[in-house]
DNA sequence: AGAGTATATATCGGACGGATATATATCTGA
DNA sequence: TCAGATATATATCCGTCCGATATATACTCT
């Protein structure tokens, strides 16, 4: 999903900053499935500007910069639900999953086991971390009203992530065995 | 992971044409968690190949383009080597999910209520074909000798893929009268 | 004092990938 | 018959993206 479409997607939930934008795709309910930098919001949003999607009007603040706060136009919703229904063409897109840490898995007989080990253990840590942290949204979220599909893939987002970090607890032990099983074979 | 370093990690398996490279990161053990497009795995081998870490032969064949198989030198190998080594920091890094069918899904009460469930049903069939090619190969490679590495993040792929299909074939019925309930709602 | 963090806007330049181009060959459907 | 699709191959273009950098204000910790 290019970026200008996120924003809008964003923007269409309430008025926001260039800031805020990136944090809900770093924070927010986007978090586990998009990402985005500052180097295409900004850019993106001067876009949606100039072809009148958003407007965007500035905020003096004591004790910090001044901010740009954007809201969708009349226009700029219309095109969010067209390009939402050009997306939706019945046909299945695969979703891009990316891991550096398997990357590094794959390879593991490359690597001193210690740090295998090492990278395995943070990698659990770190999806028990974003498991809580999207557990505590859900829980500060309970009483409000929320959209089905936020729900929906919170629900998705945490089914995933539970997946990932119970496979790597289940299986560290018997990998490291057979990684340092390998090596004691290459030895003789 | 930088494509350099990923076709150094492809070729460390054995030579192979740019073509089969990219082919790797489509259908073979790398498929679930790394992609590459051809617009950067060719100028990569061309670096690689001009930085002395791989070789090129031009090979012609009968009723195809001719080809070049890229083989990776000892320079190579100790590149690829040193890349896994400073990248296993011992720090997790995130692994990169973007899913423009979640998006959509999040938005889901901006779209008429069959475009959605047609969505979904597109992306519950996506993930059982997903699986069944994982666990097909998973079965024709059963007699060979494989790296403890591969088996492991095929374990992870297969974990996840399944959570996420199951999520979407156990949650769509509830979802979708979520959304059928709300526009009722709406209506009143 | 400097590094890190947070809230803000903005840009640079390297990395990437889909589309395109070229080449050879085969198959299918209108 | 021709166009489109598919497969095996190499190669490049250009729009998109993002991490780093820059700037600004303020606070905390070593």
């Amino acid at each position: 999903m290019d970026v200008r479409t996120f924003c809008l997607g964003v923007l269409s939930l309430g008025d926001a900053t260039g800031y805020e934008i990136k944090k809900q795709a770093e924070d927010g309910p986007f978090s586990h499935f998009y990402k985005a930098g500052f180097g295409s919001i900004y850019p993106a949003l001067a876009r949606l500007a100039a072809d009148g999607l958003i407007t965007g009007r500035d905020e003096a603040q004591a004790g910090k910069p001044d901010k740009r706060i954007y809201a969708v136009t009349p226009a700029g919703k219309a095109a969010l639900a067209d390009a939402l229904t050009d997306h939706a063409t019945g046909i299945a897109v695969e979703d891009d999953i990316r891991s550096e840490f398997l990357f590094l898995m794959f390879f593991a007989h490359l690597m001193p086991a210690h740090r295998v080990a090492r990278q395995i253990d943070a990698h659990i840590a770190l999806y028990r971390e974003c498991l809580d942290h999207i557990e505590a949204k859900a829980s500060d979220s309970a009483c409000e009203h929320q959209l089905p599909g936020h729900v929906f893939v919170r629900g998705v987002g945490l089914a995933v992530y539970r997946a990932f970090h119970d496979y790597l607890r289940d299986n560290r032990d018997a990998f490291l065995a057979q990684l340092g099983a390998g090596r004691q074979n290459a030895a003789e």
